[in-house]
DNA sequence: GCAACATATCCGCATGCGCGAATATGTGCG
DNA sequence: CGCACATATTCGCGCATGCGGATATGTTGC
């Protein structure tokens, strides 16, 4: 048999998806791998607070964290767990279609095409796509890096 | 359009969803409607602990109350927003496949069956059949109400 | 080492939740 | 009405969580 459904996985996913601010940050990342900095910047929110809900994600085991010099680069982490797995791609499939999170997005993208109109730090990396932790169907992002 | 209720209700069904015994009682209740006494015998916790959670499950949209004589039975709500209806159903099709789960559902049957082996009220209506909320797949209680 | 920067963690406070115990509401029956 | 029963709500407690503000950690470059 595959994988014994454990309930503190699902769980744990539920009460990590239980929030506001880390469903942006979630919907944020789905897709690429994201610098610390731009959610700051991008959320309009304090950095203490950023980091302390990514924090909350990673110890939920739905983000994966990598250092690279000074900064933090943040993925989606698909949970082991076949049931949360799916539970979390249902979950990012429809925050996509949130005209708030579509907003967040498109701001990401303005962003990391001209970073300078944004108060992001000169030389912060930019966000780099990874669709592979994805379900089906973009999110509006890539198209290829854009910035045209 | 009223406030844009579409985040909220996400949010609200994932507060809904962080919690075990709620999730045991979703899990009960997908698929048939099920009288608060049996709730009590099956998950064997007290009584105003099943009934707050019940509460909780009303506010949050995701749980229908219906009153008969003295019992009142609950059934599943599937949620208006799409997004958080979808994620419900796909919440309970990987609670079924708990073993915890499974033995709430086959505590249940055997309750429904033969309710003096429990100690369920005298009386206590029988859960009914509900498949019509329930996503695709059963779950493996009716099979034509079984008690042979 | 030290300064500058990006990020993480700690502190104190307010709020919300789960719990058991007690109590309130609602319903049927004699 | 008054009692018995099923269910709901309230209360007080302990604990987790979210928050802003302050501070600590880790990294780069001089």
């Amino acid at each position: 048999m595959a994988s014994a459904p454990q309930m503190p996985a699902i769980h744990d996913v539920f009460r990590a998806l239980a929030d506001r601010t880390r469903l942006r940050l979630l919907n944020l990342i789905a897709g690429r791998e994201v610098c610390v900095c731009y959610f700051v910047e991008i959320l309009r929110l304090s950095q203490p607070k950023i980091s302390r809900h990514l924090a909350y994600l990673r110890r939920a085991g739905v983000v994966a964290a990598r250092r690279e010099g000074k900064w933090m680069h943040y993925r989606l982490a698909m949970p082991r767990d076949k049931a949360a797995a799916n539970i979390l791609r249902e979950t990012l499939k429809h925050l996509r279609e949130a005209p708030e999170m579509r907003r967040d997005v498109a701001r990401l993208n303005s962003a990391s095409c001209a970073p300078k109109k944004y108060e992001v730090p000169h030389g912060a990396p930019v966000p780099a796509e990874m669709p592979e932790l994805l379900g089906a169907g973009g999110n509006g992002f890539g198209a290829g890096r854009g910035c045209r």
